[in-house]
DNA sequence: CGAATGTTTGATCCTTGTCAACTGCTGTGG
DNA sequence: CCACAGCAGTTGACAAGGATCAAACATTCG
């Protein structure tokens, strides 16, 4: 059996998992309820005690942390399916920012209940720690990009991620998948300065590799993309856990 | 009750978690023996389909992924008390590579074995997935490093780090901490090139703030080092759950 | 002793950041 | 209805932080 969307909190990427019939129920009384925010507002602070934990259910968003001087870095695009707010959830506080891009529909748990969760439903709770350890994996990829790849390769790897992970989520449409960020948030996302990632942006354009406007990503040239990335055989896949 | 060292196979960072008697021997089921390696050999390779989990007994090593034209990324140096290949565990196969410093002690447990003791011990998974999520946090703040630091920046965040986790698991002795790696693989984490790093280290020795020769590291001025690194308030905390 | 490995230092180059100005669009208020 | 402010994107000129190249030095090991 095979949970719908807005049942499912551990609806991680595009990977939904098989549960029985009370851990449903389960769910459901894990479940609070829904909320919806419009764009480029913030859901969760940095340094708050949030009592929730979210799961996306529609909408765009990311999630950054700041220095005191104000130089901020985006951690992560965050795309529906993605679940949000674990680390305020099991931590003292949350240590990023979360902010919608566009409109968002977000379900909502309390995080009081989690533990209980956990206590009543050990295969979820080997279900979450797989999810972080998938996690784990994007962040470390993007600790490899940061640390060794050039700003082309940088903006090449992103947008085949993106790509990928929004075809996963059948959002394609007319060869493009919603993106609907600012150049500055790319820029903050991959550690360049706007006006380079603008110019860099423009050559994959021209060079018809890959154009991204007006919210909407096109890859015309996945082979290229790949090339320039530095991208590694099968980099893509892992979505179930093995056990 | 607090578990010994090598009877806890969650024994994250400077965290020793109570248990009661029945789950201390679920433990000892669950683990299966002691594992030594020398220094500078591999633990983990990327890409590799390991049985084995560890928990860092002694010894300190780095995690590691590269790039198809050979460039390394230091993804984080581990230490006496770290989770190592939950990401094998859990996942279909290791995406980095875990690399000794030194002579290390690792203790063994059998992947096969994590679902059931995530099934017969819900606390325990929780408790990793709280570990997970403190892990997350950690490659948050390096993904912010990478970003937005600077090269001086980088290294004086990067000592404070390892200065503060050292002194946590008590190897302090003489004003310094054991820190047995190359000028490389600091780079190597950092994203700088080797000639970089090595002149920043200079000035930081010659300025009286923090030296790092013989495998050992003593960071001479705290306060200095914190306002290099753009350090947050109190960002060194957070080592245990609240629920 | 020579080979291998790691650290140090100087000279030079280049990728990327910074500054500045201009465009196009949108929303707002007089 | 237009003037204007505000915001995102674009482009050019210039500066700089860090990469690369090259060579010397120190240690260890067989």
């Amino acid at each position: 059996m095979t949970v719908k969307c807005s049942a499912c909190p551990i609806r991680h990427r595009d990977c939904f998992l098989p549960m029985s019939a009370s851990e449903i129920a389960a769910m459901e009384r894990f479940k609070t309820g829904e909320l919806v925010v419009e764009g480029r507002s913030s859901i969760l602070m940095e340094g708050s005690n949030s009592p929730q934990l979210f799961t996306i259910l529609e909408g765009q968003g990311l999630r950054y942390k700041t220095l005191p001087d104000g130089r901020r870095q985006v951690i992560s695009f965050v795309f529906p399916g993605d679940f949000v707010g674990l680390q305020a959830g099991v931590m003292a506080e949350m240590r990023h920012s979360v902010e919608s891009a566009t409109r968002m529909r977000l379900c909502v748990f309390e995080r009081a209940g989690l533990f209980g969760f956990f206590r009543d439903n050990p295969e979820r709770g080997f279900d979450l720690t797989w999810l972080s350890a998938v996690e784990e994996h994007f962040l470390g990829e993007n600790i490899l990009t940061l640390g060794q790849r050039s700003a082309e390769e940088r903006i090449a790897w992103a947008f085949l991620r993106i790509w990928e992970r929004l075809t996963a989520l059948k959002l394609r449409s007319n060869g493009s998948v919603p993106f609907p960020h600012r150049q500055q948030d790319l820029a903050d996302a991959l550690g360049l300065s706007l006006v380079h990632t603008n110019k860099t942006l423009a050559r994959l354009r021209k060079a018809q590799v890959a154009s991204w406007s007006e919210g909407r990503l096109s890859v015309l040239d996945a082979a290229r993309l790949a090339e320039i990335a530095q991208a590694e055989e099968g980099e893509g896949a892992q979505r179930r856990p093995l056990l």
